[in-house]
DNA sequence: GCAGAAATTATTCAAGCGTATAATAACGCG
DNA sequence: CGCGTTATTATACGCTTGAATAATTTCTGC
């Protein structure tokens, strides 16, 4: 009787693998079909081993949210230049690939839906959400006081939940109908509006040709 | 031995109760949660009758997807009025309950999810997307034809697009931490904005005090 | 108020779930 | 090279799931 070879992985790499592995099964599968044995086929392992790397599957899933979140938000947060060219930047990052697809959606739909009922994950998200409002707060503040503007008590917040709204709408419609927009399309709308929104030109700057 | 009394309902009537009670579960449980014996509870039934009024659990929850997306949208299209009020009105009612609460955005999260998983969810789920934004860039046409303007060609459909992208955005804003906005602000909000991405104002007519 | 239809309950079933535990293979270190 | 550690596999367990079927109650029409 001979068992399945396998290699030992450093950890880090295995954590990684198995939480890449929950998040291919839930897009593929959902949340109630991304099972233990499922996710173990996928990363290449048996289903015990998850429990050698996490306390449980719902802790390891909570893991795999913080992943997603990260993965969402981490590209856009790290823009350089110029107020303005942040700002175009942060608009572009967040309507195309890879932060907009399909993909993307599923997950974050997969575990909204579960803030409700999970509180772990509800914190998760929350704690997401604020920062990614509060990168966009800054990014306008900035932008403003660059345009030589002195914005007003709560203008920036207000503004931000707006062009955030804006974003989250247009990254929803990107990520659900992808084949009903031209290339582009949706950037190009973010832009006028968030033009009209601030009431001043989004104009390129710094663009290497 | 005794078996638990019972009367019999309706067709019409049960079904509704146990699409109803499925909706309950999801949101109160998850997709994962809603088992049919949790729906058989709720619904004050035994976990067996729900295959007496559909052909499969699966099916029960794609005629709860049905219903969702029914009460999403079906107050948004009733509305009344000249073009700039029912304008203004279909904002309103998109933004303020009990379209934008927490409940509506778990169920459509929920099902969301699962449009990639399960195609019957995926066709129900472009339907009423489709109609909801046509409904829109109808009454923006209307609107602007009223204020005497002639939208280019695309022009309606790029307004759509970008109003429906914000509105769904301060949808979901509002839906997911409704405690971090005033009242009514977000429907403040998306006036602002949507007069600034129409270059035209949306004044309060016919409003009775 | 009885008979027949059918709505509802009760029970059973196989499959799949997450978890626990024991056996074993791989690797680092002397 | 062999030994101990532990990452990994394998197996078993108790429970829940959706589905199927049988038993029973309710209701309608006469």
């Amino acid at each position: 009787m001979s068992r399945r070879a396998f290699h030992r992985a450093p950890e880090g790499e295995r954590r990684q693998d198995l939480i890449e592995a929950t998040l291919d099964c839930i897009v593929e599968f959902g949340l109630k079909g991304a099972t233990l044995r499922q996710i173990a086929i996928r990363a290449g392992v048996t289903a015990g081993l998850v429990r050698h790397y996490f306390d449980s599957k719902d802790q390891m899933v909570a893991e795999a949210y913080r992943a997603v979140i990260a993965s969402l938000t981490e590209k856009a947060e790290a823009v350089k230049g110029n107020p303005e060219t942040r700002l175009r930047e942060f608009i572009v990052i967040n309507l195309t690939e890879p932060v907009a697809n399909s993909r993307s959606l599923s997950l974050w739909a997969a575990f909204i839906s579960q803030v409700r009922v999970d509180t772990t994950l509800a914190e998760i998200h929350r704690e997401g959400y604020l920062s990614f409002r509060n990168a966009l707060e800054g990014l306008l503040e900035d932008f403003l006081i660059a345009k030589g503007q002195t914005p007003a008590d709560g203008e920036c917040r207000r503004l931000a939940i707006a062009i955030n709204g804006l974003m989250d709408g247009l990254w929803l419609e990107g990520c659900l109908a992808a084949d009903l927009f031209r290339e582009s399309e949706l950037v190009t709308i973010a832009m006028t509006s968030v033009e009209a929104m601030l009431g001043l030109p989004l104009t390129q700057t710094n663009n290497r040709t």
